[in-house]
DNA sequence: TTGAAAGCGTTACCAA
DNA sequence: TTGGTAACGCTTTCAA
């Protein structure tokens, strides 16, 4: 369109006659300016297809309007970037903090330079820090939180790391699970996960407590530690298999993914489920109840957990005190637990 | 830390002694600054914690190091965002963009303002924008590309739009499919997708190509249109099967995501993948290997698309030509396509 | 090899 | 209700 140089506010002051102030504040919607003359700004401004300089209204007001939000995983060995569940929480946060006005700098551990406010708070490149993960050493986020920025983590709320948290349910949720395959009938329910990882062992906390209070005696061997992965899941469900045999009937899988990647393992060597074994994940995903059978799982409620994380951060970015906030779960019940009907029991 | 008032680069110069100048030089990497002086600015730099107000900087250089990434796609309806497929392209980008030195600003189309050019790069948010897929009416990606600024998008290379565009051959990855299914002994081939929207139709035109090549009538009923969701697909599947009954014994669905609500439709009513039905996605997303039975696909190279997308952004930001880049896709068989034994057939 | 100083385009204070 | 003007913190030209 318009090759010629980029219009500034003072080229528009001139066009409409009145001062650069008069021209921000119009722009910005001061109520100080008169109705009349705001709406003959905004229309020049329309018709010159103007737009402000952010970067000089950032050096100016030391505002951004940006907040960086960081993927905190390992890739390849953790829990990868292919999780579905986490591009469902980036989109929640996206659509929260554009409502709040605010745009989203996208960035993960692996990327992002070593000091995150250094970078980001100090370097003005953003207001705010959202850590989506704790992962399995928090020494970052901790060092980030010691610099006392606006910074609130997607994690284990049940952790007071000194830092505000939001997050699941998790040792409920690792409860609800496993008290559902017992309830279904299982009697050796075995954990899929990674119990050094900071909300998967909540989660296992749950498990463990569920097969206490059932009077069932712990067998180690049911425990399998693993990567986040639904690769690793497959490889440690078929290796169990191979060298035990099917030593359990129930599989409480840390993640929908994890819980994918041992169906495949069972469905491999055709073991029914749920009737052989019955499994059921964690996150809900979108493909959990597209699996044959649908995966049985608990739902964790990303979209409220993304308001609930932007709305902390805005308190602190505004100075109010902000704290920790834990959400239910939800167990959402489908096949892959079906209990079979009493005459093939 | 340190709670007292953010150091500036000014600061920094009477702590060193030395002029501002000299600082900037010397924070960036200038081969003017001796040696020597640029050692002891950057250790003082270390030493205060110091970094450079990136919204200053911007301000002064008009460069802002930043590239806007829009997911164009309409929520809820079209291919939403929960489809893992997205967010492997965001995060391939996400890497190859930061090796360039930039930095990613995650928008989509829901929530980008109406005149993405207006908003990021008149209004200095961003140096270039990466637009991911062609949605179904480019007209705001034609509006966009009509303001010649910087911008490569993510779609099909066929269509010459007057814009950059990276992306996989779609035509060419449609008739590999769906030739891939005639050799697997299929005879009535349904092409499940949106022959609409940009990347599909060209998969689409490959479909009809290889039926047109096998001397097969081409069967309109086995063109089933829809949104480009699981829950789309699991639903014409299962409508078609009831109104018309079992009349395909092959399937090419035009993304993995569609394909797995497919294959959960012909689940529900066991009829036989592959024996009955063989069924070929595309993509290649990391469950398509993860289903039972494994999925067939067409795979996309994201990595290297990611990559052929920022070189051609940096080839536009330094002025020079940039142009188009078609990339090869790769069959890749699994079990939802193998040819049983011939004594079953 | 270094320094002085002019701006980049806003916003907000103080006056009018 | 509006205007004049001094910053915001950096980079870069020109001079030394």
């Amino acid at each position: 369109m318009n090759i010629s140089k980029k219009l500034t506010l003072a080229d528009l002051a001139k066009l409409a006659n009145v001062s650069t102030a008069t021209v921000s504040r119009a722009l910005n919607n001061n109520p100080l300016i008169k109705q009349q003359t705001r709406e003959r700004i905004n229309a020049l401004a329309k018709e010159h297809n103007f737009s402000l300089n952010a970067a000089a209204s950032r050096l100016r007001t030391q505002k951004t309007n940006v907040v960086a939000v960081i993927l905190n995983i390992i890739d390849e060995t953790e829990q990868s970037i292919t999780d579905p569940f986490l591009l469902k929480v980036v989109g929640d946060l996206n659509k929260a903090l554009n409502q709040a006005g605010f745009e989203l700098l996208l960035s993960n551990s692996a990327m992002a330079r070593d000091d995150w406010a250094r970078y980001f708070i100090d370097g003005r490149r953003a207001d705010g820090i959202i850590v989506v993960g704790q992962a399995k050493n928090d020494a970052k986020v901790r060092q980030t939180a010691a610099r006392h920025v606006p910074l609130v983590v997607w994690g284990d709320p049940h952790s007071s790391a000194g830092y505000v948290i939001v997050g699941s349910n998790n040792q409920l949720g690792g409860f609800t699970a496993t008290h559902h395959l017992l309830n279904s009938g299982c009697q050796k329910v075995l954990f899929l996960g990674d119990p050094e990882h900071a909300e998967m062992s909540e989660r296992y906390r749950g498990y463990r407590q569920a097969i206490a209070e059932a009077k069932l005696e712990y067998d180690e061997t049911l425990t399998l530690s693993i990567d986040i992965t639904s690769t690793a899941a497959y490889e440690a469900i078929s290796a169990h298999i191979i060298s035990r045999g099917l030593t359990f009937d129930g599989i409480f899988a840390c993640s929908d993914m994890v819980a994918l990647g041992a169906m495949k393992a069972l469905k491999e060597r055709y073991i029914n489920i749920p009737n052989e074994v019955a499994i059921i994940g964690f996150d809900d995903i979108a493909l959990a109840e597209l699996m044959h059978p649908a995966l049985s799982t608990i739902k964790q409620d990303t979209a409220a957990a993304a308001e609930h994380i932007v709305a902390q951060l805005l308190a602190q970015l505004n100075g109010d005190a902000a704290e920790s906030v834990m959400m239910d779960v939800k167990l959402i019940p489908r096949m892959s637990t079906r209990q079979p009907p009493t005459e093939y029991r």
